[in-house]
DNA sequence: GCCAACGTTGGC
DNA sequence: GCCAACGTTGGC
C-alpha cells in the first residue's frame, strides 16, 4: 500500500503544469535543504501518492496529484557551484541532501484552497496545518488523503 | 512588504 | 550544551 505525502512548490519556481510538462519519466525534487523534508524523502517508496501544493502564492492550496517514481538519490544540484543550492560540505562520497523523482498523474477536478484545508475539523491534525509548519515535505494520513480528494472533487 | 515561526550556526 | 543572532519560509 502505498503512503501519502503533501509537498510544496511556488508555482512562480516550479508548477504543477511544469511538472505536466515533464511527462513520464518525471522530474527530480531537486533543492530540499531542511533535514526533516529529506528525512521524508528518504522514506519514500515508488508508487506514493503526492498532493502538489502551491505556495507563496496568491491562492496557496493542493492543485493535484503525483506519484513517486525514483527514490531517493543524491540530490546533484548540492555538487554543482553554479547551483544556488549548492552546499560545499556535501560531496559525492558524503552526500548531504537527496532527492526522489515524481511525476504528474493528474489534476483535482477542483483546486483546494489552504482556506478551504483550515475549515475541516477532519483535517485540524494534518501537518501542513499545524501552527508555523515550514515544512516543503510533509506526509498525510490515508484520512487525510480520502477528505481532501473528496474536496478536491475525485470520487474514485 | 511585513512579520511570526522556526531551523541553523557558532561563540562561549 | 546553551542560546543569541541570523536566515528562511510562507501566509497575509
Amino acid at each position: 500500500m502505498p503512503a501519502y505525502w503533501l509537498m510544496k512548490s511556488e508555482p512562480d519556481e516550479f508548477s504543477f503544469d511544469d511538472l505536466a510538462a515533464c511527462g513520464e519519466q518525471g522530474e527530480g525534487w531537486s533543492g530540499v535543504r531542511n533535514y526533516q523534508a529529506r528525512n521524508f524523502m528518504r522514506s519514500m517508496a515508488t508508487g506514493d501518492q503526492v498532493f502538489f501544493y502551491h505556495s507563496s502564492t496568491p491562492i496557496p492550496g493542493v492543485i493535484g496529484i503525483a506519484e513517486v517514481v525514483r527514490e531517493a538519490y543524491p540530490d546533484p544540484t548540492q555538487f554543482d557551484p553554479q547551483s544556488p543550492y549548492y552546499d560545499e560540505r556535501s560531496s559525492e562520497t558524503s552526500p548531504r541532501w537527496w532527492q526522489v523523482d515524481v511525476r504528474f498523474v493528474r489534476h483535482l477536478a477542483n483546486f483546494v484552497a489552504l482556506k478551504q484545508l483550515r475549515g475541516q475539523s477532519a483535517l485540524s491534525e494534518m501537518v501542513l496545518l499545524k501552527k508555523g509548519n515550514r515544512l516543503s515535505v510533509a506526509p498525510v494520513t490515508p484520512q487525510e488523503w480520502r477528505h481532501i480528494l473528496e474536496l478536491g472533487g475525485i470520487h474514485d
